[in-house]
DNA sequence: ACGGTATATTGAAGATTGTCAATATATTCG
DNA sequence: CGAATATATTGACAATCTTCAATATACCGT
């Protein structure tokens, strides 16, 4: 025959050809899914720029201005912050009639140190 | 009086109270939407681990081994990798009658990157 | 207390995503 | 060619996500 029969190498299997999952699988169930929740909190541009402006300004600016800053419209600016407030990402304080929020380094911290693992990992 | 009257800080602005947007935007319209594209395509547990298995046995996984490892049936297992592949993410080599996908490590690099120049900007 | 402003919540509607059975396509072997 | 295996695609369905108008809640100044 011109064409040489392709033999799957993947070893310690009785059954030769396909399907041994012999190889190295490198996430847990449960680091997957804890890894892709923080990423989903982070993969919306809204959200990304929330975080962005309230890092760079963090403590001094309110829901106001974060409308006036971004394309949607204020419901919606105050639902993109419950979700990174209740993912732990930011925290809110009321001062007067506004409510200043600010980015939880720690957490952020903690989202770069797991995407870090993963990377290396890779 | 008792309580002191709160007076916005944010500066610049002619109308006093708020919602003045002098403060640092931090990320261009475009630059979180193209950030969030590629963080939306990590976010997800099965896609994660696709990669975790590809990046360290890379050039050496068919399909049904990543079925076998997956808890999700083939059809599922196509698709996320139909999406990463056209994420630039991975690639697929057709060697006889398995497909053999492995990583894209200058892509997956760009990601990586991309992430550090956010968190850099935090 | 009242009117005004800031923020949150509710509810609805549309868009997107995730999964799988069924089916199609490609490849090998006899 | 025809049967068997590997992978992709289609189509349907459910679940989740996104957005916003309408409304509710909280606080301020008068």
């Amino acid at each position: 025959m011109t064409i040489q029969s392709e033999q799957r190498p993947t070893g310690s299997t009785t059954i030769p050809g396909c399907c041994a999952p012999a190889f190295d699988v490198g996430l847990t169930d449960d680091e997957a899914a804890q890894l892709a929740e923080k990423l989903s909190l982070l993969a919306h541009p809204i959200r990304l720029r929330l975080l962005a402006i309230l890092a760079r300004n963090g403590g001094h600016v309110c829901v106001c201005d974060l409308e006036a800053a971004l394309p949607v419209k204020q419901p919606t600016v105050s639902h993109h912050l419950r979700l990174l407030r209740d993912g732990g990402l930011i925290e809110g304080e009321r001062r007067g009639q506004w409510i200043y929020y600010a980015v939880r380094r720690e957490e952020l911290a903690a989202i770069q140190a797991a995407l870090a693992q993963f990377f290396a990992r890779m």
